[in-house]
DNA sequence: GTCTATATACAGATAGAC
DNA sequence: GTCTATCTGTATATAGAC
């Protein structure tokens, strides 16, 4: 399948409509329809783009990762300390919260990772796994310079920071006032101060 | 629609497999035929039941929560402190989690309120609702006997102990070797103690 | 790249017999 | 409480013209 760096703009227009729908109703809940609908042209002309619905999911979340990694190394250079970073990581999670409570596109696959083609799950466990190593390094190095207390060990913080955030948006989502995922982290991230 | 309580077994073993397939799959990802080859009738058969798939999640996600409850009680009688009962807690999740990756009901649906019927998506924000309540009297109690740290305040830790279980069930079920509930909330609990 | 038309399957739901 | 038969809508996907 083509690399989204190489599609068209009609191709990029179907990519962006799937994003938003996958943020708001997931995989199962969206169509080739809804689709087209949105971008303006009729359901074959989305085949023409993506033959399956797998392809066009699988080319969503590429780009959502890919995306995501390129606004890591713009923290890593607007922020030199580990707390700030984290905080700015924790951004990212609410500015797609903000809108219209949509959900980060791979913890909504991640939810329904079992009825997804393998392509797209492939994609989602890249997305955390980038996810989780950018973190367990701005964690460590936090340690490093006692800006962040040393236990427990930088991995299981990474983990437990990014299980944070996706549950956040998802809980957030249902219950009116509830901490949305910059509230959430923060609450994580001061239990973590050295 | 009438109770769970007041259901007859028939109606129990299609809430049953209903149950499993939004763990497994999510209120858009089963139909009522799916339903229907597990219980071993046919679909109309369900309906009798249900009148729509709105009626049967919303049967499902009140029982998950009724029985849910439950065991927050239980908790509290085999627990005397709180770090104990956090534990406790986690291994709900846990238990869940273990039994082939299943979600919690209300975490996946939570995932898809957008697209849920008004009455499954009230049940769902009950459930949350309840537990950050339960877990709110819990760390308010641990703090007050000093076995929890002081700060952040009760309610905020325990929307962000929420998130962090909602969120490890559905990051693990992506990545290969992640830490399941029960180990991101080992890591949380190890930053709260006193 | 987009369209009309169509194939095929399945969805949720209903009617009415047993 | 379960069934067969059916309705109606929509799903993913394809064929082939413009």
């Amino acid at each position: 399948m083509k690399h989204f760096s190489e599609m068209s703009e009609s191709a990029l227009r179907v990519v962006d409509a799937a994003e938003g729908l996958i943020q708001e109703r997931g995989y199962n809940g969206f169509s080739y329809d809804d689709v087209a609908k949105l971008v303006g042209i009729k359901k074959p002309s989305i085949h023409h783009h993506f033959a399956t619905k797998g392809d066009l999911a699988t080319a969503v979340a590429q780009r959502y990762t890919h995306r995501f990694r390129e606004q890591l190394l713009r923290i890593e250079v607007q922020h030199a300390r580990a707390p700030d970073r984290l905080t700015a990581y924790a951004t990212l999670f609410e500015n797609t919260f903000a809108a219209e409570h949509r959900l980060c596109v791979c913890g909504m696959l991640g939810a329904e990772a079992k009825s997804l083609p393998d392509g797209v799950a492939h994609e989602v466990s890249r997305f955390f796994e980038a996810n989780t190593d950018w973190l367990a390094m701005v964690i460590t190095e936090g340690q490093r310079a006692q800006q962040l207390r040393a236990q427990p060990e930088a991995r299981a913080l990474a983990d437990a920071f990014l299980a944070t955030l996706e549950g956040a948006m998802i809980v957030a989502r249902s219950v009116r006032g509830a901490r949305g995922p910059a509230g959430v982290a923060q609450t994580y991230l001061s239990t973590l101060l050295a």
